[in-house]
DNA sequence: CCCCCGCGTGATACCGGTATCAGGTCCCGA
DNA sequence: TCGGGACCTGATACCGGTATCACGCGGGGG
């Protein structure tokens, strides 16, 4: 069937017939590469513009090994973090003529695995990846695309195991600041939704330190930031007070309500996510709590809404876009010809200071804290 | 340099030399197609694990004529509404196989267009898209891979001007429903945060309805929506209440005041986006006024933040990932075989009632209505 | 006047798969 | 014993580009 080629759009050869010249001489003049007479170059430029003429991409990069696609893989692409971060790459690759080819993993390693082969087997020029990979036993997916000449360059999460660029946030100093925050204002029992689903949950500060470094790079440098200031002001560290398990928001306000009840209750929360922060306010509406005074509330990933809460909640900005820009940027650069760095790209972090953090309140009957 | 090959992995020429069959023989192991005796199927699986081959999809392609990719162009990938929608066309085509690239256009039709031609060179088997095409002069670009053989199916914003099929949410029947929520309460003043980009103010009803027409799918639908809930409740139609123009938070917070600040001011809002909302929100503060009393408002696109906003915001729900998970089902059924419908899938929103509608209070020295 | 060189063009060998088809082997029946 | 057919296997022509190289033609120098 000969309508059948009409269907896919005519090809370098149906131009040349069409313009009266060589396969070639067609290619160098579309392809814009070597030299076509003025003339030549013209008659095809009007045979293509006539029929249509699309140059196939696949084709190309079957002869010149490069897709001018770049794979992204990140735990979800519907999550507003990962969405931001994804427009970040997206414009910055869009700028120098790359594409994107984007798959959520949904923090599962065997998908993460996945990915990368099928990134591996479309033969992307570089791949930027937000990977649940901790051990050394859990990289060989990372391991094999490099191998294989794909550059990989990490982002919002560093992988110690991999000796790649990475493109993250200040987690540890962002935590530590917001925690500080609290302690400046008189906090001494302040709560941590943190999160990682964890066997059981942790007894000692080094259990939950072991548990940290088996879970998300990102969670272990939140939980290490909140360790800091607690040391720092000489706070006892009490694993009542952090919630670990899946961060669902449902869990986050049992979780909380949990240590709003405790004796010796919560007077702040910290949320290492967006999740946290509505399930304690959630959590502090059912105890017939109010922030700031009954309790002072910091979360991670501002947004427009907490800025209309009222009062306001003091929040962590990522730069979210400026995270995949920079990302984009760096693996760009490779495939430009860079050396790799290997370095870690700390970006900042901002803290917002709003309206959800007050000093501790002396309740009748009751003291909120060992502060004296 | 042989070691370059190395480098990107083997092919099917090499397995078959390492398994010492013929390339043909490998092949057929390899792409699972034909027939191989056992043995040395056994021999040809054993060598390409050893060399650790993975078929090069694009050299595939080239053959097969399909990519197992789909191309989806949406306004902002960094919009949660479209986040969520991406995350639905993600995993039903990861699901049946099928990759995505995705492209933003920042609602600019050149970049609609520039983005559709990167798809049909990227020979993607079908596109899905948010079109912000209008009129039959602006949809060359979609019919141009219709003609190519690539089934298009729009979502979230259907375009009169193709017959194709399109998925979408109820947005007429959600707006009204909004409205008449706020009519039932007893309210006459209902401001609406719309927003498109138009040249000056409309005065009037049909000229407002013009531009409709010349704007995205999606708000013609719902200025639809808000005029008809106001026809059936014989409430004469304002062209103060209106919000035109880009629909940034800034705008929304100085025309919400505007209309807060009018005489006869209003005592609804009803917002046709997210930031409509956070914007009016702001407003009100602003005006020192407070919902549900002051003003009853309703707003589209629910989120976690909405439920714990104090009081909690009724909020118009859209099936974000079902749209996306509807479009590419359609999708993927017409590259299956099957005909395409041609037809609209409207999906039903959700109006989450919670409590930020209340009657309208008659203040001292005005009537805020004409409510008698 | 002829040779050589350079320029412009077209023929062609890739890239790494798929798919068709020719041919070799072996077995069976006449 | 020989012919025919079924069954495997491998050679090879695609897909649509890129890039190398050979060739023909024209001009300038010896």
């Amino acid at each position: 069937m000969p309508t059948d080629r009409g269907q896919a759009g005519p090809t370098i050869s149906e131009v040349a017939a069409e313009a009266g010249v060589g396969r070639a001489t067609a290619a160098r003049t579309l392809g814009g590469y070597g030299y076509v007479s003025p003339e030549l170059r013209a008659r095809v430029l009007a045979a293509a513009e006539k029929l249509g003429y699309r140059a196939n991409a696949l084709a190309r990069s079957m002869s010149t090994g490069v897709s001018h696609t770049l794979g992204v893989i990140v735990a979800d692409i519907g999550n507003p973090f990962f969405a931001g971060l994804l427009r970040g790459v997206s414009d910055t690759s869009r700028a120098r003529g790359f594409d994107v080819i984007v798959l959520s993993t949904y923090e599962n390693l065997q998908e993460e695995v996945a990915a990368t082969n099928v990134l591996i087997d479309k033969r992307v020029d570089g791949v930027i990846v937000a990977s649940a990979a901790l051990g050394r036993d859990q990289v060989a997916h990372l391991k094999a695309a490099i191998d294989r000449g794909i550059p990989v360059v990490l982002v919002d999460r560093a992988v110690s195991a991999l000796d790649l660029d990475s493109v993250v946030i200040d987690n540890r100093d962002a935590a530590r600041e917001a925690v500080e925050v609290l302690i400046a204002a008189g906090h001494r029992r302040i709560g941590f939704v943190w999160g990682p689903p964890v066997a059981e949950a942790p007894a000692t500060r080094r259990e939950l330190l072991t548990a940290a470094s088996r879970n998300l790079w990102t969670d272990g440098e939140r939980l290490r930031g909140y360790l800091d200031a607690l040391d720092d002001a000489h706070i006892p560290f009490d694993p009542q007070l952090v919630m670990v398990g899946p961060k669902t928001e449902e869990r986050v306000v049992t979780e909380v309500g949990r240590m709003l009840a405790l004796p010796d209750r919560v007077t702040a929360v910290f949320c290492s996510e967006t999740d946290g922060m509505t399930g304690s306010l959630r959590a502090l509406r059912k105890a017939g709590l109010s922030y700031p005074d009954d309790v002072a509330l910091i979360g991670f990933d501002d947004s427009a809404w907490a800025a209309v809460m009222e009062p306001p909640l003091t929040m962590i900005a990522q730069p979210v876009h400026e995270l995949g820009a920079k990302a984009a940027q760096v693996l760009l650069d490779i495939l430009g010809g860079a050396e790799p760095a290997r370095e870690m790209h700390t970006l900042r972090s901002r803290l917002i200071h709003r309206s959800s953090v007050a000093p501790p309140v002396f309740r009748d009957g009751g003291v909120s804290g060992r502060a004296g």
